[in-house]
DNA sequence: TGAAATAATGTAAACGGTTACAGTAACCGT
DNA sequence: ACGGTTACTGTAACCGTTTACATTATTTCA
């Protein structure tokens, strides 16, 4: 008994079963027939000796490794939960493992992404995580990629799911200015490079010129999707002791919506009594803030779950490329003034 | 040429470098000394080739994965987000990765849990996602564990890392019958089997002792720490034509408490004028519900940091049992009647 | 009825790393 | 000057699977 493992291993179960490992593997992977007899007893030997295949070893042979990576450009915000969610449960049920990672141009001093070729089947990319190059690089090595919240680089075909962006923000806009009658609406800009930030802000744009309302590069302030960028920032805005110089805020996404609400609060103005407030995403708890957020609906669950299932697709050999643009929806509720 | 895969291996960068792949190993490891020159060769080696090593032959030769798993029960609650969060960090930190999955009495159909010493080097198991008899099988074969929102079955030494339950609950509750004049306070139950519920019940039943109010069992009923449970629950409670029986609800945790408080405005009852509600966990957007959650603050992503550096520790052979208890501490907002 | 297809199994070579073992050359202390 | 370290490198076995290729027995069918 030299053997460092303790685990057991093919080689245990085909002696043990008086069969080769060879048979035991076509059994465990179904993919050659097997008399009766031998299955019969390779169940029973496997259970007897509790055998689970070793992952590495499958992976080394096969060249697959059954795991999907999910790479985001972070995690500490409501949003991710349920893409999160979304992706697990189309992963488990293919039998697949998830990794899940960050990455962003921060964290890339010559790192290289963590998740990619070397141990996945596949990957998720959420926005920005990835630069075109990284996706060029993965793409060339016919590695299967499906973009989230984010459309592939030009001449680059790869699947893409994400949610309709512009058309939304514009109707929420609007319904500030023909709802609510206002005219000075504060912008807070997301991540700059990402998507969702530059068709927000494009709805916001077209709505304001929609409506004939001059577009005041000073009503946009630097919101990240972050509470706390949106709150400190908002916060620096009034305190620059100017009159208030806006009648509403457009906070690019509920979370910064959250922190906008606060500085607002922290400053003495009534939302939306003073100051009319609205998001985007359509959070979980969105619709129990005080006060009820106005905002649109995006389905993130879905957006995981569709995605997952176009990865699956990849995986055998579907070439399904274009991009899914998921329906949003706005929701009005109490932040902007309505009384719904 | 008859290599299948187009990958870049270590061969190929030893033979370009001109030295042995052992050499190539060692440098790329740090775990024995190479000459500077041989080491800017493969710098330089390396970066021209691409080369990435693949993770399952690592794996394989040298029996880690350099990943952990994160088992959870579920994740569509906002509760998981930070958990995660927390726990992808030190991965991150430490340069793991993390492959996380649901698994539960539910999944249990003969169907072994999806992570295990076949893919990872450690585990951390949330609350009651592995039995008992699943953690003895694996701490028999000496795997890292660390348990999360979960103590250790008897005579099993695992480290573990949960919160305070009883005691806030207590206070909570407390806080309810003298603050608020409550006696008939009901209490929504979570899952069963899981020792958040236990003691936050534990809790409850010992404020209700504390202050001479006899313990109901027709006032608790199954919330299951879900919001939709929790609302339809109290739906049916209160649909059963009966008169109103209690004045305050101890939710069980933020995510139902958001449920009671909608079943309760959807049947025309005010909170807290009419009915107090108190949850637990302070998840990150319960500040800005409607009204403010009165609750209890959990520190949930210390708890995954913590429980992730802890894994690392066993990873390291750094013994270390015994339960890392965090404490809680109640937040007073509005929802209890209080106006702070 | 004989050739060809099919079923069931085995042997052994990958897969791409790590590492035990071995060896050489330079260096150190006495 | 010589045994003992130390620094660096190479050879090849091994990790636990999958799978190409081979083999034998059994069907199928013209």
């Amino acid at each position: 008994m030299t053997r460092r493992s303790s685990s057991v291993t093919i080689r245990d179960v085909a002696k043990q079963a008086g069969v080769s490992v060879a048979t035991v593997s076509r059994y465990i992977n179904r993919n050659a027939p097997v008399s009766p007899e031998v299955a019969e007893r390779l169940d029973k030997v496997m259970a007897e000796l509790k055998y689970i295949p070793h992952a590495a070893a499958r992976h080394l042979a096969s060249r697959k490794t059954r795991v999907v990576g999910l790479l985001l450009t972070n995690m500490h915000n409501d949003f991710f939960a349920p893409l999160l969610n979304g992706t697990e449960q189309i992963v488990r049920k293919h039998g697949y493992n998830l990794l899940v990672a960050t990455y962003h141009s921060d964290s890339r001093d010559s790192v290289p992404p963590p998740l990619g070729p070397h141990n996945t089947d596949g990957l998720l990319v959420f926005a920005d995580s990835l630069t075109d190059e990284d996706l060029a690089k993965l793409h060339e090595l016919r590695f299967p990629i499906v973009l989230i919240h984010r459309t592939p680089p030009a001449s680059l075909p790869l699947p893409s799911v994400t949610v309709e962006n512009k058309s939304a923000s514009h109707k929420l806009v609007e319904h500030l200015i023909v709802q609510h009658g206002k005219k000075r609406i504060l912008f807070l800009r997301g991540p700059i490079h990402q998507e969702d930030s530059y068709w927000r802000e494009t709805g916001y744009r077209s709505a304001l010129e929609a409506h004939g309302i001059p577009f005041d590069e000073d009503l946009v302030l630097i919101g990240e999707f972050e509470r706390d960028v949106a709150y400190q920032a908002l916060n620096r805005f009034l305190g620059n002791g100017r009159q208030v110089a806006f009648d509403a805020v457009f906070a690019g996404d509920d979370d910064a919506a959250i922190g906008v609400i606060n500085a607002l609060t922290d400053n003495g103005y009534r939302v939306p009594d003073d100051i009319a407030v609205v998001g985007f995403d359509d959070l979980r708890l969105s619709a129990f803030l005080s006060p009820p957020l106005t905002t649109v609906h995006a389905p993130t669950e879905a957006v995981g779950q569709i995605a997952a299932e176009r990865l699956f697709g990849l995986l055998k050999n579907e070439i399904s490329n274009g991009i899914t643009l998921l329906p949003t929806e706005i929701i009005i509720r109490r932040s902007c003034g309505c009384q719904a």
